[in-house]
DNA sequence: TTTTAATTGATAATAATTACAAAAAATTAT
DNA sequence: ATAATTTTTTGTAATTATTATCAATTAAAA
């Protein structure tokens, strides 16, 4: 292991409990393993796929655990629930707005920098006050392009 | 009723059935039914309540027609499923990108029409090619801050 | 018509998510 | 520290949207 690796998830995990307890949130193991696995996670996971991966290190770990909280997470403003998949929520750590493109092929959900300028948010559209907006885009991914040749 | 109501919706139903015959669909009267209830339709119904509004005219109806001609259609492009609804599928008669606001207080869904530009479709973002797009705002609707004073 | 291929309808299967209550852990008060 | 209170976790049951299956039906073609 390299000289300092521990210190470095040291100060993660340090910051990670901060942010809970400014939230008024207990710096629960469950939630510092959960938000560890998050943090500059760019694969948009699943709660199941939080789950699994958090499983074999934290045997205890209930799948209902990662569902409240994400969901409190994400009520905070901390993390966005994404709604780009039509069979389940993934995940972002990244509570900026920005966008995301589903692979309908191989299910993977990308970042993708907007050309367009951003939302202000809260954004007035009308008589419609939105407090988020999320843009998704569809289709095939790089690479199962070249793979399928689609 | 007035005088041409009735040829109207034979109109409507005309263009319809000539619709799904271009798209080498058979105009069954349960695409018919299904079709006719979304056209104009604003309201973004979940199939669920596609199938109660037709279950009083159309007895027989099941469901999972509904759900195979609502599919059906959106990949023949016309007409979109929406990913907004966390909890369930709703859908658009209008297949032309727009946006869509998500009361979370009342869960309608209302169209918006947006400021910004509309994207081109297919569209190059970097290595990624987008077949299509959406743009979903959540918030209080006017009617729920009117009522719910938020 | 008769043939055919597509579609429907009923229901079972699947799978994501939520609900719930008891147990455990953390915090506060005594 | 100990007890009391509050929050959180867990395991599981319940719920619910959606898909799969397949025999029966029906629209369109021949």
């Amino acid at each position: 292991m390299a000289a300092d690796t521990k210190n470095v998830s040291e100060k993660k995990r340090m910051a990670i409990s901060e942010k809970l307890n400014r939230l008024g949130l207990k710096a629960t193991p469950q939630r510092l393993a959960i938000l560890e696995l998050l943090d500059g996670n760019t694969s948009h996971p699943s709660a199941e796929e939080i789950y699994q991966r958090l499983k074999p290190v934290y045997p205890s770990l209930s799948l209902a655990t990662v569902y409240g909280t994400v969901e409190t997470l994400a009520k905070a403003g901390e993390l966005q629930e994404l709604n780009i998949d039509p069979v389940r929520k993934r995940f972002d750590p990244n509570p900026q707005p920005h966008g995301h493109f589903l692979c309908q092929d191989c299910g993977k959900v990308y970042d993708i920098e907007l050309d367009f300028p951003k939302l202000d948010v809260p954004q007035e559209l009308g008589e419609f006050l939105a407090e988020s907006y999320s843009v998704n885009l569809y289709g095939i991914c790089p690479g199962c392009r070249k793979k399928g040749r689609k």
